[in-house]
DNA sequence: ATATTAATGTGATCAATGCTAACATAAAAA
DNA sequence: TTTTTATGTTAGCATTGATCACATTAATAT
């Protein structure tokens, strides 16, 4: 719980203003947090790193706290992009059929949520955690504004509907239902329960997750 | 991100030695953890409330995140013993065909799990968060002890297998799917995503869940 | 161009915290 | 009864979050 880290590797600066501290000072700390946990992170520590007295932060975040929920909007705005950029990808739409179509761009849609859970799972627990879910980006997260990964997915469950995929009945209540299985999964791959598993063991679970929930959705009237 | 609190409502005492400091401690910890949140919880405050002084808690336990650690194992143990009382209870039970009974003790752990998460917010984020996985239990979790709620899960599918309600090949790959499917659920509702419902409608959404997961579960030859 | 104002950074300082060390007391074991 | 072990106390260090009065620059208005 004690961190002895002096501030090795300073950074230099001739100008008395630092230039874009309010970027810097987030992206420093979304690397320390990554590598070193939200716990033992502190802005004095960080503030060291880039050269600049502790007191400058607070110029920009009202206090710690205010940091990480920033650090938790940057995360759901690159979360949402991530997922764009998958099921616009050639791999989600080389095939023919609406059907096929609707299903691998659902299925694309989950993985980059999978990903990007996994390739960063401390920004991603913190994002689910207090800090997350007290932050605009989680308001708007329930309030279906464009471009947030529960709007896509609902598009997602959409597609699936209009393709005759699914039944309009079981798109009714689909929404959590799917939700609530892609983030399962992402909870329990960065939670560690998967450990011991190779990445392709772990992509095979999301895999039947996505498969079984697809399944249940289908066999509804 | 600071706490004034004073330490009121100090405990009295007259002997030198406390009981069980230990227990007492960690569940003071629990209550104002589950308060306060995680973040705000301090070793000196809540000795100052037993009336202790904080380096007394370090005979206990060796650093704070041990103490963290400890109330996570605590945590798993109730979580188990919740689900045990649920599966055991005579609604569970009621019904007469084997059918009807292993899917009625499915679901009654199901309830169980969204239960306690539901219950204790605070607590389950954090047994899920590194302190939590980094506890023994979380070891045991995964390690297929008994009495934790993973194993009785794969038991409640051997159940169902054992029933024809699912087939050989389904039970297979089901276990991460199921707990997938679960925990999903559970973490969105801590989480805050069903904000807004009323408690009938978050339990709706824990049925629908159960529900996609048994019928993606059925149609698997 | 110059004066004024707003934005941003500094250093000193406070209270609270995690944790350790040296010492005190009581319970258990020899 | 003596000795050992478990458990508690006080004092203190280093680190932290946060605030203050003050310094420096960039932006704006005149």
């Amino acid at each position: 719980m004690t961190i002895k880290n002096k501030a090795v590797g300073q950074v230099q600066r001739d100008s008395y203003h630092y230039g874009n501290l309010s970027d810097a000072i987030k992206e420093l700390a979304i690397r320390l947090i990554a590598e070193h946990g939200v716990d033992v992170f502190s802005i004095r520590q960080a503030a060291g790193i880039l050269g600049v007295a502790s007191s400058a932060v607070y110029r920009h975040y009202q206090d710690k706290s205010a940091l990480l929920k920033a650090i938790c909007e940057d995360g759901f705005f690159r979360l949402g992009q991530q997922w764009i950029d998958l099921i616009e990808s050639p791999a989600a739409s080389i095939d023919s059929t609406p059907q096929a179509i609707s299903l691998a761009k659902f299925s694309a849609g989950a993985d980059a949520y999978f990903k990007f859970a996994t390739e960063n799972p401390v920004l991603f627990q913190l994002m689910f955690g207090p800090y997350g879910t007290g932050s605009a980006s989680w308001s708007l997260f329930q309030v279906h504004s464009p471009d947030n990964p529960f709007t896509m997915l609902c598009k997602a469950l959409d597609d699936l509907k209009d393709a005759r995929v699914i039944s309009d009945n079981a798109r009714e209540n689909a929404e959590y239902v799917a939700f609530s299985m892609i983030h399962g999964v992402s909870c329990l791959a960065v939670s560690g329960a998967f450990k011991g598993m190779t990445r392709d063991q772990m992509w095979k679970q999301l895999a039947l997750v996505k498969t079984n929930l697809i399944n249940g959705l289908c066999v509804q009237k």
